[in-house]
DNA sequence: TTTTTATATAACTATATACTCATGTAATAT
DNA sequence: ATATTACATGAGTATATAGTTATATAAAAA
């Protein structure tokens, strides 16, 4: 990424977006160990059968899974591991701030009870 | 991320929020080497100074950057550069999808071309 | 053929948020 | 002291989007 025009931007933003909703991390995240239809998404994600097939459909548009009907069911699976891989670096930063919070929050207390009588 | 509970996966999307805005990555952009002052990213990303301090706000809140004021002027800087490991992630991604839209168009046009009389 | 099951989608509502304009605030310069 | 410069922020607007409800569609079962 040097000097990037505005729809590249654009695009990177748009790419962002659709891993900016937990309902869709949860379904991502349901789809890590191998495809799954609708119904067990439903089941897994705890919302409702309209809104998960939503998600699928965006994550599906944005070629983030891919889609096979059999029978009456869909399937749905990753097609990009890596999508992992970014989740995983989100979460060792949010680690890493709660940690600092956790720090800075032991810093704090043991600064009452220093200040206690 | 194995099994997240819905406050987890709340914090990750919130985080991908953050770089789901062309504005808000041209501007970490910006600061890639370096910190720089609001003027300077104002005139860098083109966009008016209410709107760019807004997303430095933003940004600093969330603790991706940091703060300095030194005068009258404020120097932002970021925090964490593994944000360019996520956007380089996405980019390489976006990449495939275009290169792989691309051999598909070609297909399309070679296809065409022999159907041509 | 009718019913059931599985999924997709349209219409609608509510909420979030990006942006602009105007103004506030604080440090420096005159 | 006043003006200027640099930045932050409140109010207001427009748009995007997540969610619900109701319905459409399509395959399979009865």
């Amino acid at each position: 990424m040097m000097q990037l025009d505005d729809q590249a931007y654009a695009r990177i933003a748009k790419y962002f977006q659709l891993l900016a909703e937990p309902m869709r991390l949860k379904i991502l995240n349901g789809l890590r160990d191998g495809e799954k239809n609708v119904s067990e998404l439903v089941a897994l994600s705890g919302g409702t059968q309209a809104n998960v097939s939503k998600h699928l459909t965006m994550l599906s548009t944005a070629n983030l899974i891919k889609r096979e009907a059999r029978g009456t069911k869909a399937y749905y699976s990753i097609l990009d591991p890596q999508i992992f891989d970014l989740c995983a670096l989100v979460c060792g930063q949010l680690a890493m701030q709660m940690s600092t919070e956790a720090a800075a929050n032991e810093t704090f207390i043991s600064a009452m009870q220093s200040q206690a009588t």
